[in-house]
Parts: C-alpha cells; sequence; structure tokens
RNA sequence: GUGAGUGUAGCUCAGUUGGUUAGAGUACUGGGCUGUGGUCCCAGGCGUCGAGGGUUCGAAUCCCUUCACUCACCCCA
C-alpha cells in the first residue's frame, strides 16, 4: 500500500510548535479582551467575490494565489486567503455598525494561499487577526502598536522591529500616482520587466521590488509620505506622539507598502531578522473605504495579523513549569485490580497520572517511567499487599516512602507527600 | 509559475574509481540486575537506498524521466 502524505504546504501542527501556538492563543487572548475585544470564530470558505472586492482584483493574491473552485450549485467559492474580508462582511451582516458605536474584534485560524512553500510560507497557515471599527482617530492606530508590543513582551520574544509608514488617503493618493507614473515613465527602460508591467496596474508596488535597478530608481523617486494631504499628515504626526506617550518606538520606514488594496493612512509591519526570506511575521493598516467598498456605511477601520507559524519560528522554547507528574507501576495480577481504582483517585484530584497498558518487568516499567519524565512512581506489588502499603519512589533522588493502600485517600496523601 | 540544492533504518547521517550479504550513531525492545529508571556492557528487529525506466556480468553509486522535500525569486503572515 502506497503511503499517503499531507498536501504540499499543508503541514501538522505537533510538538513544540503546537505547544507555541497555544501560548500565542492565550497571551492573545489576555492581552486584547484587557483592551476590549472580543473573539469571534468566522467561516474558512466565503464566496470569491468578497475577497475579489476586498482585497483588490489585480492584486497577486486574487490573481494567482486563491484556493478558489466552483461548487456543486455553480457558485464560485474561495478558501479564504486572510481574515479581514470576512470580519468586514460579519460586521455588515450583523449590522454592528447599527448596534454599537465602535467594534472591537479579534479571530484566529487557517488561512489559505495556493504558493511555493519556503521557509515560514506555508499553503495553510495560521493568524490572530485584530480589528477596529468605527474609530478614525490616530489614539487606536498607537493602542493597537502599543498592544503588539504587550504582547511580544509577555510572548518573550526580543528581537523585532516595528516599521511605520502612511500610505495616505484617496485624496492625496490619485494625485501622487500621477506624479509617480511620471517620474517612471522618464526611466522605464531601467525597471525590470516586472515593475515596467506593475507601472500602470499598481505603481507603488515599485517600492517593495528587490531588484538592484528598482531599488536604485526608487530611491530618487518622489514617495507618497512627502506627498500627503494635510488631513494625512496631521494624522501621522498625531500618532507619532501618541506613540512615544505608549512608550513605543517604532522605525519610519517611508518606502513601506503593503500587498493588499485596501489599506489607507497607517500601514505597518513587525520583522524578525532571524525568518530569512519572508521577515515580516506581523503587518496590518488602517482601512477607512473598505466597509463603504463593501456595500456598507462609511466606517473608519484598522486591524493588523499575526502570522502564527512565523511568530512561532522566532519564539524560545517554552519552559513552563507543569506540575508533578506520577506514574503507576504493578508487579503481579492481584495488584492489576488496583489500576483503575487509582487512576480515577488521581485524576479526580488533578494529578497526572500516567502507567504502562502492558506491565511486564518491573524493570521496563521503570524505564517507561523515566523516559516521560515522572517525578514520582508508585509501587504496588505482592511484598505491599501484604503489608497494605504502596511504595512512592522519588525519581531525582531515589528516596521511597511508604504510603497506606487506601485509594480514597491516597491522593490527598500525594500531595501533602514530602519526600526528599 | 521560475531557479538551485537534497532524497539511504523512526531520527541524524556514512557508503571509496560501479563489485558480492548496505553501515554507524541515536531511538526502540529484551537481558546483565529473577522487585527499581538514568550511567555502563551485551543482544535483537528494522530498510522496496524516493519512484519508474535505461547502461552493465554487476547500480545506493552512471544516464533519462518523474515525485517529494528544502531554500531562493515573484508575492506575502
Amino acid at each position: 500500500m502506497e503511503k499517503i502524505a499531507s498536501l504540499r504546504g499543508f503541514r501538522d501542527i505537533s510538538g513544540e510548535e503546537a505547544e507555541k501556538f497555544v501560548r500565542i492563543e492565550l497571551v492573545s487572548r489576555a492581552i486584547f479582551e484587557l483592551s476590549g475585544f472580543r473573539e469571534i470564530s468566522i467561516p474558512i470558505l466565503e464566496k470569491t467575490e468578497l475577497f475579489k472586492r476586498s482585497i483588490g482584483d489585480t492584486t497577486d493574491i486574487v490573481e494567482k494565489e486563491m484556493f478558489t473552485f466552483i461548487d456543486r450549485n455553480g457558485d464560485s467559492l474561495t478558501l479564504r486567503p486572510e481574515a479581514t474580508a470576512g470580519v468586514v462582511r460579519h460586521y455588515l451582516q450583523e449590522a454592528l455598525h447599527a448596534r454599537e458605536r465602535i467594534s472591537r474584534l479579534f479571530t484566529m485560524g487557517p488561512m489559505f494561499r495556493h504558493e511555493r512553500p519556503q521557509k515560514g510560507r506555508f499553503r495553510q497557515f495560521h493568524q490572530v487577526d485584530v480589528e477596529i471599527f468605527g474609530a478614525a482617530e490616530p489614539i487606536v492606530d498607537a493602542e493597537l502598536l502599543w498592544m503588539i508590543t504587550r504582547m511580544l513582551d509577555r510572548l518573550a520574544v526580543k528581537y523585532y522591529a516595528i516599521e511605520v509608514n502612511s500610505v495616505g488617503c484617496k485624496a492625496c493618493r490619485e494625485p501622487f500616482k500621477e506624479k509617480l507614473v511620471a517620474y517612471f515613465s522618464e526611466k522605464k527602460e531601467a525597471l525590470c520587466p516586472d515593475c515596467q508591467n506593475r507601472l500602470y496596474r499598481n505603481p507603488l508596488r515599485i517600492f517593495d521590488c528587490k531588484s538592484q535597478a528598482c531599488i536604485e530608481l526608487g530611491k530618487e523617486s518622489p514617495l507618497i509620505f512627502d506627498h500627503l494631504c494635510e488631513n494625512c499628515r496631521a494624522h501621522f504626526e498625531t500618532l507619532t506622539r501618541y506613540l512615544a506617550e505608549f512608550g513605543v518606538d517604532p522605525v519610519f520606514n517611508k518606502r513601506l507598502v503593503r500587498g493588499l488594496d485596501y489599506y489607507t493612512r497607517t500601514v505597518f509591519e513587525v520583522t524578525s531578522g532571524e525568518l530569512g526570506a519572508q521577515k515580516a511575521f506581523l503587518a496590518g493598516g488602517r482601512y477607512d473605504n473598505l466597509v463603504e467598498e463593501m456595500g456598507g456605511p462609511s466606517v473608519p477601520g484598522i486591524g493588523f495579523a499575526i502570522g502564527m507559524e512565523r511568530l512561532a519560528l522566532i519564539m524560545s522554547s517554552s519552559q513552563i513549569s507543569k506540575g508533578l507528574k506520577y506514574f503507576l507501576a504493578l508487579i503481579g495480577d492481584k495488584a492489576a485490580a488496583y489500576r483503575i481504582p487509582v487512576i480515577k483517585a488521581l485524576a479526580e484530584r488533578d494529578i497526572p497520572i500516567s502507567y504502562s497498558p502492558n506491565p511486564k518487568s518491573l524493570k521496563s516499567q521503570m524505564r517507561h517511567a523515566d523516559s516521560i519524565g515522572t517525578d514520582y512512581v508508585m509501587i504496588l506489588g505482592e511484598g505491599e499487599l501484604e503489608k497494605g502499603i504502596i511504595l512512592v519512589r522519588n525519581m531525582r533522588s531515589g528516596n521511597q516512602a511508604e504510603l497506606p493502600l487506601d485509594t480514597t485517600s491516597l491522593a490527598g496523601r500525594l500531595q501533602t507527600l514530602v519526600l526528599e
């Protein structure tokens, strides 16, 4: 029989990585709920149209990276490549704009993009997604960045950089695009083929290019940051003041742009040098027009997504001290009668208990106990049965003690046992 | 989608200019120690050498095809 393996880019999350995922989830909930966010869960599958309209028709994600298929009834469906679109859909579908002035939501789960996998990039990957609807003021931009630093602090992530920029609003972007196209058109021959194509479709993205020629040209080009309208400039300046008050110290990167069309004004990325080519493990920004463009009222929004796989890569190994572990070793059929009663008694008192399903020699059971990091082994055989006791051995020191063989009192006695 | 690199035991990897029965470490199981783990010693099982085809008396080794993984590009969390 041929073995069946998981699909390319679809992985099992296990071992240390799984523990880190749980820590990310726990810390996320703790931090975000403190700031008034509530957790929601939204579908993985949506109508393709939702993503086309929110992310943008001409983005790479929509053009070539979505898992899209035709359903039995002819609808085009897509596995979500990011979470914001679905959260906006939820916001409108539940009419949250009519029920509360500000909505603070977060969600977590798998996302899907049909890309070639590499370090820190997979076809199914996981994000924690955080969104605020209904607040245009720069204080929430600052608050989000501050929450991010608290979260990374709590997860003991030390070496990272927060990059911030403003990409302006409609009012300042259209005139700027014309300037940009004018600038690059003069030097079109020097651009790489990709960027020659980008020039008319999405000129802002030329700044993302890694080809040396385009980087050189980009150094001299006009920047959106230098052509912000008055309101956008004021927003950004207030943001920097608030960031200082929060004690957040970002890097201002005038060249930072994002791959999704809906961003306005504040955009940011958190990067780590340990991640290889995909150095951003968190990214987000403001999207003041998205809700309206999705058919809702004019409601501003801002949010970010954390790439859990990438974050896990830069988290140090967890050293959470777990409770003491116990192991039950049995010799002989008579002793085996105590197995289930003892296991039940300890588990009911929340004491971690393991055993060998097929107890052979005591030696083999001791090896088993040792291999799983047991702190105390309880030994029960003929001798103990005769004396009416159970032996408890401290696996670190080798010292042993005797306790009465009485399942109703055993758990309590173990909890108060002092055995150096 | 493009490029490069790598596929040999559960894991990490040796394997000479093609040569007989493919190895080591680790892990696992058992024993030395008949009721006591870790250290030590001994023993044991394990492989369709990624898959398919070709060259050859003979292929893990050379050639072709294919698949998978990894890294990078594009782009992105």
